[in-house]
DNA sequence: CTAAAAACAATTTTT
DNA sequence: TTGTTTTTAG
């Protein structure tokens, strides 16, 4: 960069982040390792392309995973250049739904369609067959949802899939059923887009010239019918720029191909990669732990992180006899008041529960992170399938629902006969209820009409009224919320404020069904948060999953629950699993600008039982050097002090250990670099320690 | 058809 | 231990 004049968007940017930004006329994958400055680099970009290069801010399209991340990204573009909110930025699936919505006619669906979700789908699944437990149903669904995740339809051979004989027949009618609905679910948002450019010449053309650039974000999470997508999307005039991190694919359990970063350049000829390697969020102390741990991988591209922030505080693995010492070790780090600029790591939600045990007892305030999902909760979907059944009658998952909750004395066989009349009459299962009313005995007779006379009732106001006061309407006139203000009373929960919240949420939408239909497909596609619900200030620490923490920075992070059996969970046995889940550990590591904690415990509750633990084999990658151990939160010994007290341990050894008494030695062995002893107590427990740190005293055979 | 009782399974990670 | 599904009696 010679020029005097440096153009303002690469102020401040190294060499590397310079090329990715003003890199045009090939495909570019831009490898960005942890904390390499990506979000900023792709902004740069935009707002690059828009204001120096004269692209029309409408014409770009950029895309990421989650909701959060395009909110994110469109607010920071918003800001860098001119016109650039105009920038269309969106999750693959909301790109779906805003291609199917505008040209979804043309393979056959209607504009208003609804977006199942794994439930609703299992739930459809469930109407079309007998005797199939919910738990096989639930485990035919998402075999399903795989299937189009790899882009496979029922006649494709799903043997990659699953070798069930009978998924092909379950999928095949799963659809016919979607389709004669008329609704879709996650996996149609991408692979029925991909059906209507593929199939659809005039559409394709249409949106290729749309959009002159293409954008993703997070590219090692794309699938590979993301990929197809991306492909159709991609006309011969379009700039196609991908980033992402190999060593951060932590959703191959959902489809996410690594493959696809793998071979990028060979999908897309002429790509020019950009290596972005250096950090500008760790410390060298932290960063050196996650390059050893993630070296392990076979499967990447290879890349080593570097960093100006030279060494930093040493990092700390502390074991702990339970679950409980380890929250009192994480309040103890707390109790400096750093709320705020802590996060506390856990491989599962259920984790969360002794840390919001104990942090509530002592007044620590705290955040959970994406644990209970407003939108999964049983009375916002329930006033949600009232919703979508006012907004598509033909809706049989959100019928079955609702009809007779409350409890109208509508059963199961009154249900099968109004929905087999609705199939042989148009599908109308408002109207086919009406129609099936007067053959019924008394009850379920009274309970159906009063049922269809609420249903038309609302239906006539929808035009008269803002959207939130229809919304209220309906679940009030279904009687959903007194419904569920007795289930409050009855169990103290809060679900009366979660529907308040729901009616809120509508406020920000046109009345009228168009109004209706965008207020359903933004909450079924965000179904993090209700929006307008925020933490009432004040500094809180963050309890979050490791998947959850994608993204996000914190100053000291504390990474629980490094056990065994739990990260790596019990069934990650396949290579390609355990990778994955290093390099979730990775990613976690990474999320640290200056302080590193890991946690590991001895006994943890699983099930309601006390469960012996080892720690992670995980810990075992790490160089000892680059780690103060601690026992039970407290110092354990020097250096000088190891050799001494490792050679004391051997089988045989009688010991005395404060909790659990006197024992034996029985095994002995090196998780990796660290020695670790078994022992067989006097009183049946078994426990394994790391000999080196931990309270044993080494007693004498006949003491 | 409903509600209460008894048996029963189950724990990743998410758009 | 929890929540969920199946059985049973009304």
């Amino acid at each position: 960069m010679s020029s005097p004049e440096v153009p303002r968007y690469l102020e401040g940017l190294n060499p590397e982040q310079r090329d990715a930004v003003l890199h045009e006329g090939s495909p570019l994958l831009i490898l960005a390792g942890a904390g390499s400055g990506k979000t900023r680099v792709i902004t740069c970009k935009i707002a690059y392309l828009i204001a120096e290069r004269g692209r029309d801010p409408s014409s770009i399209l950029a895309v990421t995973f989650t909701n959060k991340a395009a909110r994110e990204m469109g607010e920071r573009v918003a800001q860098m250049a001119p016109g650039a909110s105009r920038v269309l930025v969106k999750t693959f699936h909301s790109f779906g739904a805003w291609l199917l919505r505008r040209y979804g006619s043309s393979i056959g669906l209607a504009p208003a369609f609804a977006i199942y979700d794994d439930d609703d789908s299992t739930s459809l699944l469930s109407s079309i067959t007998t005797g199939v437990s919910k738990r096989e149903l639930s485990r035919y669904a998402h075999l399903i949802s795989k299937a189009k995740d790899y882009c496979l339809s029922p006649e494709d051979d799903l043997r990659s899939i699953s070798a069930d004989p009978r998924l092909p027949e379950l999928y095949a009618i799963y659809e016919k059923r979607l389709h004669e609905i008329g609704n879709t679910d996650f996996g149609d948002l991408i692979g029925r887009s991909v059906e209507l450019l593929k199939g659809n010449v005039e559409v394709r053309e249409r949106i290729q010239g749309r959009f002159s650039t293409v954008l993703v974000d997070e590219y090692q999470d794309s699938n590979v019918a993301q990929y197809e997508l991306l492909k159709s999307l991609v006309g011969p005039a379009t700039y196609l720029c991908v980033v992402g991190d190999d060593d951060q694919s932590i959703y191959r359990f959902r489809g996410a191909e690594v493959r696809n970063i793998l071979t990028f350049s060979a999908s897309f000829p002429k790509t020019k990669i950009v290596r972005l390697e250096q950090n500008y969020r760790s410390t060298s102390a932290i960063l050196d732990i996650a390059s050893a741990v993630v070296e392990n991988n076979k499967g990447r591209l290879g890349k080593r992180l570097r960093t100006e922030k030279r060494g930093g505080a040493k990092a700390v693995l502390a074991q702990f006899d339970d679950h409980e010492r380890e929250a009192a070790f994480c309040a103890q780090l707390l109790s400096d008041g750093r709320l705020e600029r802590t996060a506390i790591l856990y491989r599962t939600n259920a984790q969360s529960l002794p840390f919001e045990t104990l942090f509530t007892r002592m007044n620590i305030p705290y955040r959970i992170v994406g644990a209970l999902r407003f939108y999964d909760r049983e009375e916002i979907k329930d006033s949600l399938a009232v919703l979508s059944l006012l907004a598509n009658p033909k809706d049989e998952v959100a019928f079955r629902r609702i009809v007779n909750k409350p409890s109208r004395g509508i059963g199961d066989a009154t249900v099968s006969k109004i929905v087999e009349r609705a199939r042989d009459a148009g599908g109308d299962l408002v109207e086919a209820a009406g129609a099936a009313a007067p053959g019924l005995a008394k009850r379920a007779r009274s309970g159906l009409i009063e049922f269809v006379r609420i249903l038309k009732n609302i239906t006539s106001e929808i035009d008269a009224v803002p959207l939130h006061e229809f919304v209220e309407r309906a679940i009030t006139d279904s009687g959903l919320l007194e419904f569920h203000r007795l289930q409050d009373e009855i169990s103290g929960s809060q679900k009366l404020r979660n529907l308040d919240q729901l009616v809120n949420a509508a406020a920000d939408y046109d009345p009228g069904l168009d109004g209706l239909a965008l207020f359903l497909e933004h909450i079924e596609l965000d179904r993090s948060q209700v929006s307008g619900e925020e933490d009432s200030g004040g500094e809180r620490v963050t309890l979050i999953t490791m998947h959850n923490t994608k993204g996000l920075e914190f100053d000291r992070v504390v990474i629980t629950g490094l056990d065994d059996d739990l990260f790596p969970g019990r069934h990650d046995e396949q290579p390609d699993d355990i990778e994955e889940e290093r390099r979730l550990f990775y990613v976690s590591i990474t999320r640290a600008r200056e302080e590193l904690y890991l946690t590991t415990c001895r006994t943890r509750l699983v099930w309601g039982r006390f469960m012996q633990m080892a720690p992670s084999r995980f810990l075992s990658e790490i160089p000892q050097e680059l780690i103060d151990f601690r026992e039970n939160g407290v110092e354990g010994p020097t250096a000088e002090e190891d050799d001494e007290l490792i050679h004391g341990y051997e089988p045989g050894q009688a010991v005395y250990h404060e909790q659990y008494g006197a024992g034996t030695i029985f095994k002995k062995w090196y998780n990796g670099r660290q020695l670790m002893v078994q022992v067989q107590f006097e009183t049946g427990r078994i426990a394994q320690f790391f000999p080196k740190f931990q309270p044993l005293e080494r007693i004498s055979r006949d003491d």
